[in-house]
DNA sequence: TATTAGTTTCAATTTCTACTGAAATTACGC
DNA sequence: GCGTAATTTCAGTAGAAATTGAAACTAATA
């Protein structure tokens, strides 16, 4: 397979996966653009590359800063900005972990925080502070899992981990 | 807080966190008033309970049973289905996670093998190498951790694992 | 086997999300 | 501080995804 097609796939499927978990498919295919890519690029490349207009560029790579998966960078003498992309894949996954965990699982505890105080006797209410308390219990595990992965190294997780968890 | 107030604001989180996560409102909805429910629904309890459509209604019922998330019940006597969610919270993140590896990550691993093909010695197809080969170890790393979890049981996961890897 | 309660399907429609493009704003280099 | 290249914003629009509703289908029962 030849750079140019092996290219578009990648792109084409970083965007694919980014959709179906909640990431818009634009967001995702510049962040693969800038993955590949060996050297910074500018607003405009990015927008001839992928083919969108420079809103979309301008807004999804602001997004992508803010997640942490991209930094500008000034080349003095130059006007315009360019962008990198975090290159180490540990570095990538702590921070999408903890963009959507902060975004997403953190809300949920406190959310069923609050449903935990749901009285009653009837059959319908003790169902619902079971379920309550059951999800509370899995999400508060997976709020400590990932904090205790986002804290750890990439060597642990890539190495040690798996031994010990086989 | 009392129960039909639990209820609504369950159902509502519920459907957002669905809708964050690429799974649509509605499935997740009809999941949670499911879950809460002390007994099986039919059809038209769920239509009834979150204003939709029989048409919608019934696609994504047949979607949760799609995913392990729903069961089928007959009543001796009724000529109507039905429906029940599974209730251990364990067997329901299982579904889940089984059922998204295989849709995304499996396919995205395999995607990833086709593009390790890729050829060339200029800057740009080294960069692009080092990068597939990269996600390429942490996919497969992830895809080995989930086919551990999703092998092993609840008790494990709750005690065991927690003091393993702190 | 005719009736009908119940389920499924899917074209049309609505709703929601992402994207465009041009105007407004910013800030660099002179 | 001026002119201008570059960035940002955002109302309008396009496109995607979810939903409806009615017709087609299925199967239980009389």
């Amino acid at each position: 397979m030849d750079i140019q097609e092996g290219k578009e796939k990648f792109l084409q499927s970083w965007g694919a996966l980014g959709s179906s978990w909640g990431i818009n498919r634009t967001m995702a295919q510049i962040h693969a653009l800038l993955l590949i890519s060996p050297r910074a690029l500018s607003a405009d490349d990015v927008i001839g590359e992928l083919q969108i207009s420079r809103g979309n560029a301008n807004m999804n790579l602001r997004a992508l800063i803010d997640w942490g998966l991209v930094y500008k960078e000034l080349k003095p003498g130059e006007r315009k900005e360019f962008f990198v992309a975090e290159k180490d894949m540990w570095e990538v996954i702590k921070s999408i972990i903890t963009q959507r965990k902060k975004k997403e699982l953190e809300p949920m505890i406190r959310a069923l925080d609050e449903l935990a105080s749901v009285e009653g006797h009837t059959p319908e209410s003790e169902e619902f502070a079971r379920v309550i308390k059951d999800i509370k219990m899995f999400s508060s595990k997976a709020d400590s899992t990932l904090e205790t992965l986002v804290k750890a190294d990439s060597n642990w997780f890539i190495g040690t981990f798996m031994k010990m968890i086989k």
